[in-house]
DNA sequence: TTCACTGCAAAGTCTTTGCACATAT
DNA sequence: ATATGTGCAAAGACTTTGCAGTGAA
């Protein structure tokens, strides 16, 4: 039902640039998929389940070249590793600075503000880049359990 | 006109604790205060133009303590180093991924957008915390310069 | 005097680079 | 056949840790 997912798809993505398609590259692009949104360490986790001689180096490198391909998008949720996941699914997500946790939301939510931003501002805000940091539900209803 | 600014309020906060005033501390913090938003590495060229021994050990320390104290915070911007800033001046970031640029816009822009979180998600933002990224004005107006 | 704090060096993450070999086309 | 892509190892950027000596109270 989605072209993107098509394992053809990248095939004919990477040739139209003389790139070539290798079981790596398309190894990556469904670990992203699967994962959702993962760090280049889970990702390459992940392939290696199935590929276990696949080197985190390929993993850096093809996210690189999937993200310049507009395949995948990367945001930096917090203190480590950035987090990767498909760039057709648009979404903001909500990362509490308590437990961790990051939720998914529309990017509609942000529209009024980037609106304003452009507006106000002269700014394009790319909502899919973007990671809103606070306090989940389940953290402010628990007890402040220590510092 | 600003108590926090005062170098008493930095002894008087560390000593309530039980904590040390230390030079180091209060340069560290004066860096934090005269940078607006910088990077650990910054901050510790600021402090070693007044006393070029403090080493930036000293710096990450320093910064984890005021930190924690409440004086300062840290936004992940982009892909390197954290940005450092004074928690008194609350501000949202809009960091251009284009040029890097970094501005600043005042939190209340974000209001509507918090109370939609937080009453749909029961999420609470914490909007100092926020880094918005897009592509600023000059860049938008400016010709794509490459890939 | 005492214990928090600092500087130095070493180790720890996360990521990139260089290079020879492998492989998609 | 050929040049891109890969794996490995080493280096690089950023940050933390261990420890002995320094200095604030």
């Amino acid at each position: 039902m989605d072209t993107a997912s098509a394992p053809k798809a990248l095939r004919k993505t990477l040739h139209e640039r003389g790139l070539r398609m290798t079981p790596q590259r398309q190894l990556v692009l469904d670990a992203v998929r699967e994962l959702g949104h993962a760090t280049p360490e889970q990702i390459c986790q992940r392939v290696q389940d199935t590929a276990p001689t696949v080197n985190i180096t390929t993993v850096y490198r093809t996210l690189d070249l999937l993200e310049r391909l507009g395949l995948v998008r990367h945001t930096h949720l917090g203190h480590g590793a950035p987090s990767y996941s498909v760039h057709a699914h648009e979404h903001v997500h909500l990362v509490c600075h308590r437990c961790g946790r990051v939720d998914e939301v529309p990017c509609e939510l942000l529209s009024p503000l980037g609106g304003t931003l452009r507006d106000e501002y002269g700014f394009e805000l790319d909502a899919s880049h973007l990671a809103l940091s606070g306090t989940c539900r389940e953290c402010l209803s628990a007890p402040k359990e220590s510092e």
